[in-house]
DNA sequence: TCTGGGGTCCTAGGACCC
DNA sequence: TCTGGGGTCCTAGGACCC
């Protein structure tokens, strides 16, 4: 029997999640510095400790870095989620089987409920975790959510696998920044810092309605996580989704309409894909563009939901056309609103989708699985795609697909 | 010269209605 | 020439998260 009753969370989170997969397949990276670029190899986007502790930051632009990545002869690779997401999976696998109810925060992190306060079963599910899949993680436990976060920030920073706070532990607030909280962004920080408030125990003797007064609900939130009072419930994950993007910046610019068309085909084509895969339909779709200082953007609203390819390619299509002018573009975006499950279609006596047509949707998307992505395209996607974003840095799908698996020398 | 992508929530302000 | 007040809904933009 606990001696006593606990009511929070557990926050698992991979370490350098993104890093942690590249060294799973290359063990000769482990305890080099490395780092993994977001698309179109512009920025870093996961640093290993080696890395961060060379002093390179969350999301520094790679240009400005490139002295000490050659100095320090850091690992460079463009972002391969086919790894990624399959690696997630297999981590939150074994996150089920140890609580049913799981609440999955991101690719590299989530919160557990717990009611019991026990940190020898933590402590074994980070050890099954790294034996079985390969990636390091650190648990962080509290009674709140933004208590749990904090604790996972700590353990992270002492280098500890796990870190629970059991009781008050102010002192340890004080060792943390307001700024590394969770739920407190720069501007908020600093604001903060203005007040004369540095440290997340000066916020948690804050009033309420000061802080109500000068930061709105999501501060006073915070503060009241801070005190453990919880103010963030479990997230159901039967809710499904608000919103679906496909956005990317293209490989070099477009100026022609043509090309540009291709690129919002293409880019159309995948989040479409996206949709069927979540099993959701959309019935608002909006497209932007964006140069170096400018955007515009525009939406049209669909008869009935869908998650048909062509149907969302000519919608895509038309708000090009309306909102198209001679211009450097740098990159488009595709985005799909009001989500509903495409398992219960509300249907439309006017508009009903031809059954054929999800037939064919289904059929295109199982000749893509089985013989590769892009194995089947539209003749509107174009062929030449000379905007596809850089990747020169990509490693192997090793976990994914059978054209990449691993060969071993014996 | 070169700076990512995918999400959520909140708020202010405008449009509209009575 | 004088011209209310309260409510709802929608949207864009901001802030935050990873």
């Amino acid at each position: 029997m606990p001696s006593t009753v606990f009511k929070g969370y557990a926050l698992v989170d991979c370490n350098s999640f993104y890093v942690s997969c590249e060294r799973l397949f290359k063990p000769h990276l482990e305890n080099k510095p490395v780092v993994v670029l977001s698309n179109n190899d512009g920025c870093i986007i996961a640093r290993s400790n080696e890395s961060k502790a060379l002093g390179i930051p969350m999301g520094a632009p790679i240009f400005e870095y490139r002295s000490i990545i050659e100095a320090h002869r850091i690992e460079m690779f463009s972002p391969n989620f086919s790894l990624y997401s399959d690696m997630s999976d297999r981590v939150m696998q074994l996150l089920y089987q140890f609580c049913p109810d799981i609440e999955i925060y991101s690719i590299d992190e989530a919160f557990i409920p717990i009611t019991v306060q026990s940190n020898d079963d933590l402590s074994q599910l980070v050890k099954k975790i790294k034996r079985w899949t390969g990636i390091p993680v650190s648990v962080g436990v509290g009674p709140t959510k933004t208590l749990a976060k904090a604790a996972n920030f700590w353990a992270k920073k002492k280098g500890l696998s796990l870190f629970s706070f059991t009781e008050n532990q102010n002192h340890i607030l004080k060792e943390i920044d307001v700024g590394d909280l969770w739920g407190v962004g720069r501007k908020v920080s600093k604001k903060l810092n203005g007040y004369g408030i540095y440290n997340a125990l000066q916020l948690k003797k804050a009033s309420h309605e000061w802080i109500r007064s000068k930061f709105n609900l999501p501060g006073l939130r915070t503060l009241l996580e801070l005190q453990g009072q919880s103010c963030f419930q479990t997230n159901v994950s039967s809710d499904y989704q608000k919103s679906l993007t496909y956005s990317s910046t293209f490989g070099k610019p477009i100026e022609d309409f043509e090309p540009l068309k291709e690129a919002v085909a293409h880019y159309t084509t995948q989040a479409a894909c996206r949709l069927r895969k979540k099993k959701l339909t959309t019935q608002i779709i909006s497209l932007y563009l964006k140069t170096q200082d400018a955007a515009f953007q525009s939406s049209i609203s669909l008869p009935c939901p869908t998650n048909t390819t062509p149907v969302l390619i000519e919608a895509a299509l038309s708000l090009l056309k309306k909102i198209f002018k001679k211009a450097r573009y740098k990159k488009a975006g595709i985005y799909f609103w009001q989500l509903s499950s495409s398992n219960y279609q509300q249907l439309d006596l006017r508009f009903n989708e031809n059954p054929k047509s999800l037939q064919l949707m289904s059929a295109v998307d199982q000749v893509n699985l089985r013989f590769g992505k892009e194995s089947l395209f539209y003749l509107a996607e174009g062929f030449s795609k000379p905007w596809i974003s850089k990747r020169d840095r990509l490693s192997p799908r090793h976990s994914t697909s059978f054209d990449e698996i691993l060969n071993i020398k014996i």
